[in-house]
DNA sequence: ATAACACATGAACACATGATCATATATTCA
DNA sequence: TGAATATATGATCATGTGTTCATGTGTTAT
């Protein structure tokens, strides 16, 4: 397999970069991206995240099983319900910078 | 429209979260990804790209105007040819983040 | 001018994806 | 146990996306 230094001094190679596109490719959809700045705040359960994005409570569901499979969120249960929370440092230094990309373009 | 505070301090709303998921749905193909990663280590027509990545000349002009029209790459024409680089400070920021985590988590 | 080279672009097709609807699973409470 | 609540999931369908093929545009050299 090929294997690269890149500027950053990590080791790159296309099974990486294919992780890496498979991490955007989850970002890439404007009803994850609500879900995950919604859980920035707290902890939510999937009918309370239903209730602030005003969606239905299947489409809630299967986005948040995406995010899931991707080690984004991590889900614990409370009585009844499934409480979210995000799982991963790096997302908002990743959101950070993609917000100044896009508050800079306009 | 909802404006809020988020953990960054920025404002946020469904506008710009909008703009966050285009930029994250750019960088959510393996090709696009491949491509911004030759353009780390210096400037490239579309030939060498081309080279570079094993794919037809049609595929890789495809996708360089979808991130010419994100911005994130800019195009200089020299002779025949036309030299691509990369149009953005965030970009690196981005990836070293989206790779620590891929890294991270195997 | 015209042939050759480098790149861009439109059409078409196969495949991926996100929302909805219906239904299944899991938990609590009477 | 059975009803109600909360969530997950499978099927379906409309839409989006990436590649290929064919062709158009722009540049250089003879």
């Amino acid at each position: 397999m090929k294997q690269e230094k890149d500027t950053n001094g990590l080791p790159v190679s296309d099974q990486h970069l294919d992780q890496v596109a498979d991490l955007f490719r989850v970002f890439g959809d404007l009803t994850r991206v609500r879900l995950i700045e919604a859980l920035f705040c707290c902890d939510l359960c999937v009918q309370d995240l239903s209730a602030t994005l005003g969606l239905s409570q299947s489409a809630v569901s299967h986005q948040l099983r995406v995010l899931r499979q991707a080690r984004l969120v991590r889900a614990r249960r409370e009585g009844k319900s499934m409480i979210y929370s995000l799982d991963d440092a790096h997302i908002e230094s990743i959101f950070r910078y993609a917000k100044e990309h896009v508050a800079e373009s306009e």
